[in-house]
Order: C-alpha cells, then structure tokens, then sequence
DNA sequence: AGTGAAGCGCTAAAAAATTAACATTTTGAG
DNA sequence: CTCAAAATGTTAATTTTTTAGCGCTTCACT
C-alpha cells in the first residue's frame, strides 16, 4: 500500500533528492553545492537524470538552465520516510516516535512550540479521535 | 556532532539492521526469514559479517548459534535516524516534525494516545523549556 | 552571424555492494 | 570416538552504483 519511496533509492540519489526536497526546487549547480561531499558536477548531472528517468524528479527550464523539482508531492514522500522510520524503530506507534521527537531530541523545544504543540493535540482530540484503545 | 549512524549503510545493511533494531535481537536464520526479498541465506550472512566488522552489530553465542543484537545503544540509533529525518524534511524544527506525525499519519491516534501524549507535553513545558522563541 | 561561457546528456570505466558457492567449524547423538 | 547436521566464515564473481571525461546545445553579448 506504501510504495517505497525513500529507501529505494541509492546512497547518492537520496542525498540529491533529500536536497531537493528540503528547498523545494534547484538546480544542478545548487544540488552540487549544496552536498557536503559532493563528487564532480557530471556525476551529480548523471545522478539527476537517474532520477529523473525513475520518475523522481521533473524538470522545467529557465532562461538558460534547468530547474528541477520532485515529482512526488512532497508531503507523499514525506509520509512515506515517517512511515518507515515508523515501522522499524517504534513499532508503528505514532505516540512512540513523538516522544521519542520530543523528549531525546538534540535541540530543546521552546515553551511556545511546547504550547503550540499542546494546542494542536487538544484541538485534535476535542475534534475526535479514535474511540477505541 | 552526530556521526550518520543510518545513511551511512548500504541498502542491504539498513535493511538487516533495521530488522534486528526492530526485535532487539535475532539470529542469522530468523533475519533471513525476516526480510521480505531476501537474497540467499549466506548472502545474508556475509552481511551480518560486514555489519559486525563495521562495528554495529555484535554477537553472543547461545547454543549451537550466534544471536546478534544492535551495538549502539538502540535510542542512540533511532535518535541519529530521527534528526537525519528532520533535516531533509522539516529544517530541522521537531514542531513541525511532530506535526506532521499526528496530522498527517496514516493510522489516527486514539483519544488515549492524544492524551497522554498531551499530557506528557504539558509536563514538559512546566519543568521548562527554552525561554527564547 | 560569430564567439565564448555555461549547461546538458551520454558513455564507459572504476568502485562499491550484493550475491552464491564452497570450505571450515561446532554441536549433539549414537 | 565418529559422523552427520547445522551453523558459521571466506572468497570470488556478478550486478549495481558512482564517477569523470567528452561532445553537443543554448544563451548572452558583440
């Protein structure tokens, strides 16, 4: 039913479409840059086009250069990576990964994202959530 | 400051790691058994070898076989996963992170699920975040 | 139009990952 | 003790990934 749209790819196409997605669109020149340990410009140009040839990414031109952007909405890919970090680290248990997002993570929340957050869960839970355990 | 413990692998060795993170422990015939495509027994094996040579997995023996167990602290492993998650995907910013798990999750929460979790925020917040924005 | 810079796609070689076959060790039963 | 079964370790070949080099196209400027 989730067609597995993250850990299919290689090490290097990940890393290009990771970028990608994170900015939403670039361009070649922006892809090669914006990899740490990136190889030579024609090998990220060859990784595009894998990419583009497996329906990752599409393309439109501007001016002189090509911009290109994922063809997969982003959210859907999104939800696909949640998904499998789902499945192999918390058992599938959303609660599980939120606390374990909130509670270990690197970066302290502030109290307004701590509010914020309160907020939305209450608002979800007033709307209705499942009734069964 | 947070050495790739994920992205780092190959697609096979996620794959094995991901397996034994997931049971906390498991035997070279029950991995095999466990994957959905695996390759033959002893391509497994060479992998499981690869893995322990790399220094994420280590063994027991326990009878006639070895059990193999993840060698970094499993919550290290899902820690560095979950920040890698959140750099591609939500800058960074577990807010967002979070959001988009309860939000946009395939399975809805339970009304005890959002409450415990709401609960666990609340707690949070009240022994102190961060003060700035 | 002519020219140079910047960009793209293609291809083939190099490196890494994946695989299966084979050899070795260990265990337990008779 | 000896043997067979089950498990592991090793190696070499295949396949996939990754890489750089080369030639063609496009654009901007004169």
């Amino acid at each position: 039913m989730n067609p597995d749209l993250w850990n299919g790819l290689s090490r290097r196409e990940r890393q290009i479409l990771e970028l990608v997605v994170a900015r939403g669109e670039a361009t070649a020149v922006e892809i090669t840059e914006g990899i740490a340990d990136a190889p030579s410009h024609s090998a990220v140009r060859a990784l595009i086009r894998i990419l583009e040839q497996k329906g990752r990414l599409k393309s439109r031109k501007e001016g002189k250069r090509k911009v290109y952007a994922p063809s997969v909405p982003v959210a859907t890919v999104k939800r696909s990576a949640l998904c499998n970090l789902l499945g192999a680290f918390f058992g599938g248990s959303v609660e599980r990964a939120v606390t374990a997002l909130i509670d270990e993570s690197d970066t302290e929340l502030s109290d307004a994202e701590l509010e914020r957050l309160e907020t939305m869960i209450r608002e979800k839970r007033e709307k209705g959530g499942r009734r069964d355990a």
